[in-house]
DNA sequence: GACTTGACAGACCGACCGGTCGGTTGGTAG
DNA sequence: CTACCAACCGACCGGTCGGTCTGTCAAGTC
């Protein structure tokens, strides 16, 4: 029912609102966290939330969104500071792993993701959240190839669905980790890197 | 309360309950899935349910038990049938993508190890399905290390967690594709292994 | 044929679910 | 002072949740 808070006063509750959300959504899984776990945690009442939300599955789909917007900006803007694409590339992993530290990682998100599309959401944008991912980093790798960093027999696209592919599932197995090897990764981002850089043949600048 | 079927008849509908469950926690989730659900879809009734199983949890966690068993017994028996350790692994990546077919995948029991794990579940080989799968590797590449597959430099216990989070985190991005790509993880299961190989520079003869 | 027991049926329970709705509050504009 | 409205409150609703309990019934066993 409503889409956009009118005054600063509501957007701010809008926003704690998404903030407790993603948080609970995080800790419990999105159908194991109740209608009053989000509302206790965002600190207001039922009538409150509705005010802002019209179903507990609304603020999913913004807690996904927002997390996404704010994840591509703070990316992106780190990689528009190198040259060539291989560099940028580097950057992008490197700024990802802090720009993940608020959420419960991507793999949270991803969890969300999935449940959603059990739930029967459609929408792409929401259900296959590293489709973006890929498709920047498959981007970056086609000109990387065009100037010479990533060997002539591979594919972009296959190359970029592997390093995506490789860092959610590194980050889903360091996430179940509880004896928390203190690194969002379960390794050294560099170190994984290296491994991906090898993998797929790119020789940036930036990892020596 | 129940921990054993007596009968020949009670173990085969013990079994079709695991089956079912199987099918809906992967399909919707853990708690997305009402015991309603579990109980339509092994075809009894409440009463039934509660004779083999004590909780709902209870049949989750044997749905992973049996899950994991199955798997391993399928994977380890091919792997035997090769000398050295760098072939193993190489054929045992090759006899996961079948073994996973029935499930809905390792990104399914990852997803339901997740949720019980958010539940308040703490038992280590439940709550983190893929340790025994790194556990493996990497004792197969330290042997591979020893007959000189394996770079002198490449710590086996990091090359183990890189393989391991690529084949999950590559299966978990081609089940959220819909457009399916055909291949369980979204491309050539020989061609992951050739990005793997080269990533932790192992040299396998049956990989050419 | 009386008794036991494994396997299952289904009515029932209180708690809690996501969501609604009439009402209150506090700031602002006239 | 009054009127208004975004923002928020909380009692309430029908339904569903996971789980319990009493009962039935076929297949042994003696």
């Amino acid at each position: 029912m409503v889409e956009r808070a009118l005054t600063e006063k509501g957007g701010e509750t809008r926003r704690r609102i998404v903030d407790a959300a993603r948080t609970a959504f995080g800790e419990r899984g999105y159908s194991a966290t109740s209608m009053t776990d989000l509302i206790t945690a965002a600190g207001l009442t039922k009538g409150g939330f509705y005010f802002h939300f019209a179903s507990k599955r609304d603020v999913a789909v913004e807690v996904v969104r927002a997390d996404q917007a704010r994840m591509q900006a703070q990316v992106l803007a780190v990689a528009s500071e190198h040259v060539r694409a291989s560099d940028q590339l580097v950057a992008m992993v490197r700024a990802l792993i802090p720009a993940i530290e608020t959420a419960k990682g991507m793999a949270g998100i991803e969890h969300l993701c999935a449940e959603l599309r059990a739930d029967g959401l459609d929408d792409p944008a929401i259900v296959r959240p590293h489709d973006v991912w890929v498709a920047t980093s498959a981007e970056l790798l086609a000109r990387a190839k065009a100037e010479g960093d990533l060997a002539a027999d591979v594919d972009p696209l296959a190359a970029a669905r592997f390093a995506v592919g490789t860092f959610i599932g590194l980050e889903a197995l360091a996430a179940a980790d509880t004896t928390a090897t203190g690194h969002r990764l379960g390794m050294d981002p560099d170190e994984y890197l290296r491994f991906v850089c090898r993998a797929i043949g790119l020789t940036p600048d930036l990892l020596d």
